[in-house]
DNA sequence: TACTCGTGGAC
DNA sequence: TGTCCAAGAGT
């Protein structure tokens, strides 16, 4: 991992905000081309969001990048550019919890902090037979009391990597490869025979669906784009516009609603795709149209792109779907 | 506390 | 194809 061959500590900060919720693989060459870009803490803070926001698209869970940002700044600000290595201090940083706390100040400075995240607490739930429910935000303060008595004082970064790889190669959530662990004979669960029945974790609820009208509206070689609100889903990305609607509506009802909207004139609407695009907790089922208008009111959150600058906004899986569908009609 | 916040890989 | 889920944090 590319991250593990470097011993600075913003750096090494940038590949833990990466990697919450995010698997290696996926991390990568993300991690790359952000450390390409922004080389220094200072390269960082004094980026333009869009920018920021445009390296981090496809990653996901963009308020990271916007937390990681501010808490930057707080570093340049407060700390003279030089991340702070204590929990109270680090922790006080936006975007920073307590396993990104723990994870820099034992990885970057070798202290011994606990960094609790799944893995670990998987691992630690068979080998301590600790039936808490890991889903359960409470939890989490019993498996780092565990890791703060368990420890290496010697190697505290060893540890906390260790611990964790061992749960991504070995002490996997489904089917466990015990007889290849190292450390099974201090195992209690692998000991009782009941490494499958842990860890105990309460399932999430069920998602909800929305759908929506996605339009490119064109005016000569120029369409319209739309930057979401600065707060909630997808806050800052860019979209084309779109209108909450039951699926099924036509070009016809499309050209209507928006001539009103934007008061000129939305002709020639065409579906020309359909998908849904699955979030965490929501899905769109999205119908796909173009158009063309002229003469029209927008709004100050959207503007006119041709398709060079479109290439410049920073824009999420659905709109990237809606993207696709455009360019294999040439349109883009 | 419970809910919000993306994406893509594995099964 | 659906489900789970992965090195979590903010509100």
């Amino acid at each position: 991992m590319p991250w593990r061959r470097t011993a600075d500590p913003y750096q090494i900060w940038i590949s833990e905000v990466m990697l919450q919720q995010t698997r290696v693989d996926t991390v990568i060459p993300y991690y790359k081309r952000f450390v390409e870009k922004f080389p220094t803490l200072h390269d960082l803070a004094d980026a333009d969001e869009e920018i920021l926001l445009k390296q981090w698209e496809g990653l996901g869970y963009y308020s990271r990048a916007r937390n990681l940002q501010a808490g930057v700044r707080e570093v340049a600000e407060n700390y003279g550019g030089k991340v702070p290595a204590s929990r109270k201090e680090i922790s006080a940083l936006k975007g920073v919890g307590p396993y990104t706390a723990g994870a820099v100040l034992s990885i970057a400075y070798g202290l011994p902090e606990h960094a609790v995240d799944g893995n670990v607490m998987r691992v630690l739930s068979r080998i301590l037979l600790i039936d808490e429910d890991i889903a359960k935000p409470k939890t989490r303060k019993i498996f780092e009391e565990a890791v703060t008595g368990l420890i290496s004082h010697e190697d505290p970064s060893a540890f906390n990597q260790g611990l964790m790889e061992l749960g991504a190669l070995i002490c996997t959530p489904t089917s466990p490869k015990c007889l290849l662990c190292p450390v099974r004979e201090h195992c209690s669960a692998f000991l009782e025979g009941r490494q499958q029945e842990l860890p105990v974790k309460t399932k999430a609820k069920n998602t909800k669906a929305v759908n929506y009208a996605m339009v490119a509206i064109r005016n000569g070689e120029s369409f319209l784009m739309e930057k979401r609100s600065s707060k909630g889903l997808l806050a800052n990305m860019w979209q084309f516009p779109m209108l909450e609607f039951p699926v099924g509506i036509d070009g016809a009802e499309i050209e209507e609603l928006l001539s009103e909207q934007f008061k000129g004139t939305i002709v020639k609407a065409e579906k020309i795709t359909s998908f849904k695009h699955v979030f965490s907790h929501l899905t769109w089922n999205v119908d796909g149209f173009i158009a063309e208008g002229v003469n029209l009111e927008i709004p100050d959150n959207m503007k006119w792109v041709d398709s060079a600058e479109m290439e410049l906004l920073p824009i999420a899986g659905p709109v990237q779907k809606m993207k696709t569908a455009l360019k294999s009609r040439g349109d883009v």
